[in-house]
DNA sequence: CCAATAAGTTCGGTGACAGAACGAATTAAT
DNA sequence: ATTAATTCGTTCTGTCACCGAACTTATTGG
């Protein structure tokens, strides 16, 4: 019903560029054949993103019968966009170009007072970061941040962030704009975890995925259908409270949910002292039981098949092909050995469980993806609310190498 | 980067249409206010519409100064939907016209021979119909069957579905369509049911809800995003294997899900006779509660606490903004009641919780919905993947008088 | 050196729009 | 009754995004 002029134009400059994006050197010709639009449209188009600075010549091609072709590229260091990562103990920070390389990732200890001094910390880590690597200021167009808990982008509050302090009581999207300068978008961590192994980690190519988080506290993404999942109130994956594992109906759970408290750190570490009557750190336990200790097993055991309901649970609503584990009990082979062994116990279909490829970077990466998409509508295309992202994965090779 | 030829005119048209249809009889000057589009342009498309016979002239507008306008309106009669929802018991069929009025709705109880036979019954009742309402079968341009299971649209068959003998080894999406003699669309009954609540019912106007439907077995239907979530295998929804209620472990859980043997009807009939000795049927259990029967009232109890449960685990997953409670045993207000008390007391953030306003036929409504979408969008749009139903909310009045 | 072939441009369309101007029809005010 | 104000709808002109065909240019293979 809103009023849509000239969408034709953008529909088309958008593919063109996807083309280029993706097909690396790519002369105008192939572009004609992979986007069905005429050699002569493509002249246009690509003439018309050569002035405005998004793409360049870049060499002919040679070795065939017929004439060379010029080949054209996109101008690497066009735009720029910020990554931030924004944890309860870490800030990481990355800035990625057109390209979808990122360059000069830096991450430090969260600073511990929050709120704007948080803000401003990542502004200094940012700018510093920008600095080394000579990027100008102007050429970020867009900064990405994760954050735990539900950003409500109409309000720009960050609802259920216990970690970072003063976060709930401010608007933390103008804050960013402010102190960066630039666009801000602000999106769940776990929900930019899926979407980072989504592109280039466990999860390329599936679009109905699930990402659990499990460290300290617990959550889930979820990508359906090609979508992120965000729910009414950004609440989405907040699966910690799913009646699962400790007695939900007891009064602690509602505070922290039933489930973070059978398969979360504070689960692991009082599982373990209620066998031993000895308090030991989580990283301890699963050395424990590298070395054998009964107690240790057991408390793997039990929080594997809390973990693995936890994931049927996940399957039975939403059916993801598969679902990926994350966080810094996610991430261990003991965990997803025995949560494979026991899915198939509770749960009859086929479900693949994997953990994350990308460890503790799956959500700047996350953030890079969505934020280079996001750019990419903007710039070239409709913003359609549906806007599935195409970024390359050839290139995904040369960023992991340049990240790792 | 597939070809999009001529997308722009379709857009417009399409846009054209939903003024009209929304907008009841509509002067060409009001629907170039509404869209955006010039007057000339409009003119130029209603006039290719009525000219295609989607749309009339209907009288003038009067009473108000300037010069009256033409006004415009759908032709009602230009095409029809069929809608079948075909349950274990049940078969429901509907025929509906593109103002969205449902015609000539009939049931019987299906074919207990299953496969061929029932797809034959439900096109005799539908060709039946068709005839009574003098409906010609030209005029039919789709059909919608909603049917338990998980239909896969690239196979056309139905995984899952025990209901209905024979289907699980044909391809009944083809059957369908040699039947029928149109294209037809296969959807999961339960889907179709939050489709119909969403258009009609308690979810008017909520992208993010959740179906619940509970009787002989539990099955959900989710709606996040505006979108219908369906899930890698087409089994999102397939709840009775959450793992709550029954040991999700115990070999029995695998074949019948955890959460259904805590909820559906064989668990209520079940935890009566372990309270009483005495077998009796569901409704007689509501009944026995009315009337004072300790027994009984402890089976709703303790039934409603286990679908707190699921709807808590579907919300921490999920984060639907109302749960609607369907089937013949989620539709009871004593259940809904309970449940109603129950979720406070096990999850922390607020879920609406209401029985369906459709009954038991919401799926069949919902089925109309998205074959009237599907239709809209193959006719008068880009058939966009995500194409969002527009359907009048002004003539659901209508529709629903004209059904009950 | 001459096909054969592929790349890219020029030229002449076409269809979907916008916008301004204008005629036509109606009511309200004089 | 005449005029002014107002709204509807058409006509005319123009623009923009595209297509298709013809043509030029550059290259390789024989």
């Amino acid at each position: 019903m809103s009023d849509l002029p000239r969408i034709s134009r953008q529909f088309s400059q958008r593919s063109v560029m996807e083309a280029i994006v993706q097909g690396g050197p790519i002369s105008r010709a192939s572009i004609s054949k992979l986007t069905g639009l005429s050699k002569q449209t493509i002249s246009e188009i690509v003439r018309g993103l050569e002035q405005e600075g998004w793409v360049q010549e870049t060499g002919r091609t040679s070795g065939h019968v017929g004439r060379t072709a010029v080949t054209y590229e996109l101008v690497h260091d066009a735009a720029y966009i910020m990554a931030v990562d924004l944890g309860g103990t870490k800030v990481r920070v990355a800035l990625t170009d057109l390209a979808c390389q990122i360059f000069a990732e830096a991450a430090t200890p969260t600073d511990p007072r929050g709120g704007q001094f948080v803000i401003d910390q990542i502004a200094a880590l940012a700018f510093q970061a920008a600095a080394r690597e000579r990027i100008p200021r102007k050429k970020i167009r867009l900064a990405v941040i994760g954050a735990p808990g539900a950003p409500d982008p109409t309000t720009g509050r960050i609802l259920l962030a216990p970690n970072i302090a003063g976060f709930d009581a401010m608007n933390v999207l103008d804050a960013f704009e402010k102190a960066l300068g630039v666009a801000v978008m602000i999106e769940n961590d776990v929900n930019l975890a899926v979407l980072g192994e989504n592109w280039l980690g466990q999860g390329q190519g599936i679009d109905n995925l699930a990402y659990i988080a499990l460290g300290t506290g617990v959550g889930s993404g979820l990508m359906l259908g090609g979508h992120l999942v965000r729910g009414a109130t950004h609440a989405a994956g907040e699966i910690g409270f799913m009646p699962i594992g400790a007695d939900p109906f007891a009064a602690e759970s509602l505070r922290t949910g039933a489930f973070e408290r059978a398969v979360a750190t504070h689960a692991m570490t009082e599982r373990y002292r209620s066998l031993t009557g000895i308090q030991v750190a989580v990283p301890a336990i699963f050395e424990n039981a590298a070395a054998g200790d009964k107690a240790a097993l057991t408390v793997l055991d039990e929080t594997a098949r809390y973990l693995a309901q936890g994931i049927a649970a996940i399957a039975a609503v939403a059916n993801p092909e598969k679902v990926i584990l994350g966080g810094s009990i996610g991430l261990r082979p003991e965990i997803l050995s025995r949560v494979k062994a026991l899915i198939p116990l509770c749960f009859p279909y086929p479900v693949t469980v994997e953990a994350g490829e990308l460890g503790a970077r799956a959500a700047l990466i996350g953030a890079a993806a969505i934020g280079l998409g996001q750019l990419h509508n903007t710039l070239f295309g409709v913003d359609a609310p549906d806007g599935r992202i195409s970024l390359p994965t050839a290139q995904a090779a040369a960023l992991k190498e340049v990240v790792l």
